[in-house]
DNA sequence: TTATGGCGATGCGTTTTTTGCATCACTATG
DNA sequence: CATAGTGATGCAAAAAACGCATCGCCATAA
């Protein structure tokens, strides 16, 4: 859209904090760019950027403006979704923002599953958590969020959520693996691979600990989901999980997976529950594309975790 | 802003309905326009416009994008009056939508009150009623409506409302003018001069009259409040208003304008009191100097009417 | 039926705007 | 004090927008 074409330019001036970088990556020359910007400062009768001798830098009327470009920007896709929807063909692109959790098994699923039906819509996934997610939304890089832990701005709108029991993961010739429910004092000495300290998982843990004054025997830190659950294989250690982030089949009881890896729940009297906040930015309107699959998403949680879903 | 030219030009053609109308109105050549249109529409990917022998007119896609288009031209408008508003010079255009009542004496008080302190606010003040206001609203035509009646749209967002107590004009001489507070039945035989049926006060006295089963002496409809106010300097008959259609001093017990006019307020297990609503599009971020003039009118509804006033 | 007037679309030459190159002025950094 | 980075600017070339004349179409009137 040609009229978009300043806005774009102001946008990306901004991210890149430089009007030669920016135009480096608009394919355009530094001067071209230059005189757009400030155009656009001279038709709004003041400067939007404050020049440093490192580049630039929003001042204050430059960060509203900003937030107005973004939004334009993002209102014209979907009124553009909106458009091309009446034909009957759905485009568009949909941005999500989420935490490995939900990018490891979950969001895949829906996300092939949504586009075997309609193919013209693009998909961009950001692995973001909590904070960086929800900033996300507001500065319309994505268009829904996926946090776990409690939701920080009032700008979150939350359209769905879902109860987690926290699960652990062993190989199933483990003791532990006997049993259906894990209690918190099952797991001393045993030992354990726990989650980043920044991790949702994590946190639920340590208010478990706390509660039960009980410290696990921590063998390994990780933030890589793979490298716990596959260290398993090789040591009768034990991990930690939500059953977002575990493929379907590992957590029935019985079932097992082609790794040798079972999924157990805790008591959720010693480890409470962690919550998924599926959410848009407030009072936004989404496109086409977006709203359709918040509605997929939705529909798939309370299928798979009728009791622990809300709307 | 040049940037918005093409979103104004298509604007103004959806107004005009043809594209040769539009033109002489934004002084270029139809041919200009009618290009800029079919770029546009070449942009979108399907035409925005139905062509009729005698004009244009939007179809579908163009009724989605031309309320696209206002949204852009209004949220442009209210961030340069945020940022103008940072150097502390208040700019910007206030454009209100309201009935004959409140256009009579209470919006041109506030008006010159609110421009004598920032005199580079504009103001564009439009004679519509109910349904016309909200669709305003909706188009963007006006910042703030003020309605009677009830709200019919799921998109206008009250911000406050007043309750006005219907009164009665009549001359100072008037018998009834004795009185305090005037019942229905003190006006059976006294001719009476009624506003027209869409009138929010003539719809509240025919409430009362069916309820009270009392028909009034009707010797005058009119849509003018200064004919039905100045003809009972000649008639010993009354009429009807609500305060905030009055100069201030007329209402209050005892005193007396200069043209011999008192009002005396209806009881109001009579003629039950009317709503005025003011309010704004649903979930709109007002400019500035129309949200500022709007705590105004709220703050100067609750000094005068403290005890029918809602927030 | 034909004539007419109003409509949007289009080819073409002219005017206006935008772009890119070369270069300047400035400022941190080493 | 040299250097490498930044944004600003003069100028000529390229691109886009514009206005004029004109086409084809259709509804309405004669």
């Amino acid at each position: 859209m040609r009229h978009m074409t300043n806005l774009r330019f102001i946008d990306a001036v901004a991210r890149e904090k430089s009007i030669r970088k920016a135009a480096e990556k608009l394919a355009i020359t530094s001067t071209a760019l230059n005189r757009r910007i400030l155009q656009v400062e001279d038709e709004i009768g003041q400067p939007l950027f404050e020049r440093l001798s490192s580049g630039v830098r929003l001042n204050t009327a430059g960060e509203l403006f900003v937030q107005h470009v973004r939004n334009q920007i993002a209102d014209l896709a979907r009124v553009q979704s909106q458009i091309s929807d009446l034909t009957g063909v759905r485009r568009g692109h949909v941005k999500i923002a989420g935490g490995a959790d939900v990018l490891r098994f979950f969001l895949p699923e829906l996300v092939a599953q949504y586009r075997s039906q309609h193919n013209a819509v693009t998909f961009e996934m950001l692995r973001q958590y909590g904070d960086a997610a929800e900033a996300s939304l507001l500065s319309l890089d994505a268009d829904l969020a996926f946090v776990f832990a409690p939701v920080r701005t009032a700008d979150f709108q939350v359209m769905a959520t879902a109860r987690q029991t926290v699960h652990c993961l062993m190989s199933a010739s483990h003791p532990l693996a006997k049993k259906d429910v894990i209690r918190l004092r099952d797991c001393i000495d045993v030992p354990a691979i726990l989650p980043t300290a920044k991790s949702g998982v994590r946190q639920l843990l340590d208010v478990g600990q706390m509660k039960r004054s009980i410290t696990m025997n921590t063998i390994i830190e990780s933030d890589s989901f793979e490298f716990m659950q596959n260290y398993l294989v090789h040591e009768h250690a034990i991990s930690f999980q939500i059953p977002i982030s575990l493929e379907p089949a590992i957590t029935s009881n019985g079932a097992q997976t082609a790794s040798g890896i079972v999924a157990r729940p805790f008591d959720t009297d010693d480890v409470p529950p962690g919550i998924l906040h599926i959410g848009q930015l407030k009072g936004r309107v989404l496109p086409v594309a977006a709203a359709k699959f918040l509605d997929n998403v939705i529909h798939l949680l309370g299928q798979r975790y009728p009791d622990d879903f809300d709307q």
